[in-house]
DNA sequence: ACGCCAACTTGACCTAGGTCAATGAGCGGA
DNA sequence: TCCGCTCATTGACCTAGGTCAAGTTGGCGT
């Protein structure tokens, strides 16, 4: 089975995310089971990849592109739970449900797998179930981080902590340099509980205090790691 | 094996939570193994059970008490991000460290597991697993919806929210009725986002507003739960 | 080259909820 | 039973961030 494999040509070894996505779970002689399960879709930009209670039937890593989550009240307020990068994971269920809505920022590619699928891959190799609930961990964590940020830090706090946390996921945990935002003020005011317009005074603010530079809207740079990581901890006031 | 377990006697098969805990996820006969490696222990009220960032060396099950669990900024900010009551497990870690703390509220009895001897468990029956991602799946989507009442709810809709989660988590999804409120004011602000007068004062609105009754400061009568409900969904106002 | 549109920024003013301070209410200990 | 807690409530005032309303900027289609 292993040979067979070992000489066959499985598009995942040759994947962009393989070593970074859910497959690294999988051996390379594994991912002929994987394989045969997932296809590559891609959406435009601004488009519905599932809504919130929609039935999880697919489960979503992101090959290339951006992509937020994020949810809402009767009347329009939206919260966004988080964004999400190359590599990522999305579609975790409870009871059946997607509980939360994604979208695309940017043009996306996704490989897909059925759930029906999955379950049978995880029945077979075990360690894929393990590396699900390291991700699910780990986005537990995160949320609470994100319930930490939204229950008791301020404006400057919330924008400082959220542009060290893109700055490190785009440099693979390096927290300095310039990072892209694929994402509008809106979004972002939307994710860190705030309004358009005070995303956009904080990040003059920031700017006017020495601690960013932001040559174009969606590109910021980093001017002073220390004084925006005493801005994120709420150990100075600007 | 199963003969022989069927006929000792496992303290686990008795216990108070055993259909209702992460033991559910195991046959009588397998108790045997959880049993081996479960001790119970019992804190007094307001003792902590662990730290943030503490090395994850145990996973507990609360049997019975209640307790909360948090995250703090430097300055002495909190933010409490859950509350858990009897049957409710603690303990997922991120890179072997708790990512938040945890305290008793009023005197507790865990059954604590131990990371090493639960990760033997885990390998021999792979429904462990199995339920602790669904577990953190479930986690996962009420730290959204924390994620969301936080950031986008109303004073009003954050406490409304509020009370009706501790009423069903209390009657096991019943929406209506008595709710016990074993935590102070300010343990209810820390989960909500607000301060302890405002929690106050908006318990005293909800109070006028026909929506609950509140006999003593601990015990939450709902006296309304359309009232209630359309507060909680923001579809109406005080 | 121009006009349109979407996204962003800025200013003036407002309000939900925070802060500060006083008062009440229950409860365990001597 | 009275004292001294801790916890909860209420009032008066304040402020961070929201709301409303102009501008500004840049990209894109013609």
């Amino acid at each position: 089975m292993a040979d067979i494999a070992a000489h066959i040509d499985i598009p995942c070894q040759r994947c962009k995310v393989r070593n970074r996505a859910i497959c690294a779970a999988l051996e390379d002689d594994q991912l002929v089971d994987l394989n045969a399960i997932s296809e590559h879709i891609t959406l435009e930009r601004e488009r519905t990849v599932f809504f919130e209670s929609d039935p999880a039937d697919y489960l979503f890593n992101i090959i290339d592109g951006h992509v937020r989550i994020h949810k809402s009240l009767a009347d329009g307020r939206r919260q966004i739970t988080g964004f999400l990068y190359s590599g990522d994971f999305l579609g975790l269920s409870v009871a059946g449900m997607y509980p939360y809505g994604a979208e695309t920022i940017t043009p996306t590619t996704f490989c897909r797998f059925s759930r029906k699928g999955l379950t049978k891959i995880i029945e077979k190799y075990p360690a894929f179930e393990h590396n699900l609930l390291q991700l699910a961990s780990h986005e537990l964590a995160a949320a609470q981080e994100h319930v930490l940020l939204l229950g008791r830090k301020t404006a400057v706090e919330r924008l400082s902590s959220f542009i060290l946390n893109v700055t490190a996921k785009q440099h693979g945990g390096l927290d300095n340099g310039t990072a892209i935002l694929p994402m509008t003020r809106q979004d972002i005011a939307d994710y860190l509980g705030l309004t358009i317009e005070t995303v956009s005074r904080t990040f003059t603010r920031l700017k006017k205090g020495g601690a960013i530079r932001l040559p174009e809207p969606d590109l910021v740079e980093i001017a002073s790691l220390d004084q925006l990581e005493d801005f994120a901890l709420g150990e100075s006031t600007i």
